[in-house]
DNA sequence: CGGGTTCGATACGGAAGTGTATCCGATACA
DNA sequence: TGTATCGGATACACTTCCGTATCGAACCCG
């Protein structure tokens, strides 16, 4: 029997527990709020996703607001961390990559989680402009991914003895912009994920291209 | 009294007519999507902002969705309008303009409405990635604005025999994404109207001094 | 004037969503 | 093994919204 573990108590396949519940229902909310948007989102088609009755729904969130802004914390955490750990990676080894195109394509491709990722973040920034504890999560998100960014730019712009026509923060902040604009396009146009990967990569390399000046 | 007029009926101060309820319609619910959002605004919501019942609405549109294909067609040719016109004036006169990036934001700046305006375009935008009518206006509209203003870029440029660094259609994109960005990004931190005039002057001359060399 | 038409208001039935109060089963723990 | 607690289901009362069917007034034309 794989039963007991010293203190740690061993989960049950379907761990009835809040963290659980929690998790399904922030992933389904993710999935419902992309397709119907955050408007559109009953709570009961959040719920009825997740397999919970409301019952469930209201007694781990206060509202709808409440859920989604733990859904704006979560996502932005997760993606900020992967980013993180791929500048990380590439600090370490930067040999690898030869343009500040390719290495900005190979740190923002982690933080892409495909359709339905694009339209709930576009969802999340719209509604952004109307609720301030979205904006201000929002905001912050995006200048901790800036910031990121701009550090490993500048870190191997020197490396390969480029200069930055612009400061390296600034270009951050382009690409960054052109990074998302770019996937809402792709998206709206129906692309299939490996045209939208080919668009992304040949715009950064535009947008880095005209950026960048060999020393 | 001021009242016969030839043939040309006088109009009553509220002309009960097809097209004026139209308009109210379309201009209430502009306001009304902006600050609700396209699923939260309900049709109750836009007749009672535009001063009518739920009877009008059904009388001059299908559904909501309707309407709001009406009233992306309507805002898109307006602005299409307005740069287009702006863009006849520069071209007969551009010895006015200095820089690129001065060109740039006085074709731009005609066709950006404030807060609500932003909002709207950012709902509907989210929107297209749904809808796939939405989708093909929404497409229609950003490439012919790219066009308009690649055009009298490359014109500007020529005439100032400053070299782009990229095509000129390229440039033209990348400044469209990035002036929608940045005014997302305003309306998101409420920022006030000459701080949004500000931030986008400087991030559009950031640009433009990245991709042109003087020849 | 007068009859027809147009257009918005009113009225109605029904569907869907909300939030709460209560119940019940499973788990934890003594 | 019994009991307290926790977490989700169920039930309920209420509001909002929808779409249509009908009504009535203003306008147009003869």
């Amino acid at each position: 029997m794989d039963v007991v573990e010293g203190e740690i108590v061993t989960q049950p396949a379907v761990p009835r527990s809040r963290e659980n519940t929690r998790a399904r229902l922030l992933a389904a909310a993710s999935e419902v709020f992309a397709e119907l948007g955050l408007e559109g989102a009953s709570v009961e088609a959040i719920c009825e996703r997740a397999g919970f009755t409301r019952g469930a729904f209201y007694s781990n969130f206060a509202s709808k607001e409440e859920l989604l802004l733990g859904l704006m914390q979560q996502v932005a955490d997760q993606k900020l961390e992967r980013v993180t750990e791929r500048v990380r990676e590439l600090g370490e080894d930067a040999s690898v990559h030869r343009t500040v195109a390719e290495l900005v394509t190979s740190i923002l491709d982690v933080g892409t989680d495909g359709p339905t990722g694009v339209v709930l973040m576009s969802e999340i920034r719209t509604n952004a402009m109307r609720d301030k504890r979205l904006a201000e999560a929002y905001l912050a998100w995006e200048a901790a991914m800036a910031e990121r960014v701009a550090d490993i730019v500048a870190d191997v712009a020197g490396a390969y003895r480029l200069r930055l026509r612009i400061p390296a923060i600034e270009f951050a902040r382009l690409v960054l912009d052109i990074w998302d604009a770019t996937c809402a396009f792709a998206v709206i146009s129906g692309l299939a994920p490996l045209a939208i990967k080919s668009l992304l990569t040949q715009r950064t390399a535009t947008l880095a291209a005209a950026v960048t000046d060999s020393e």
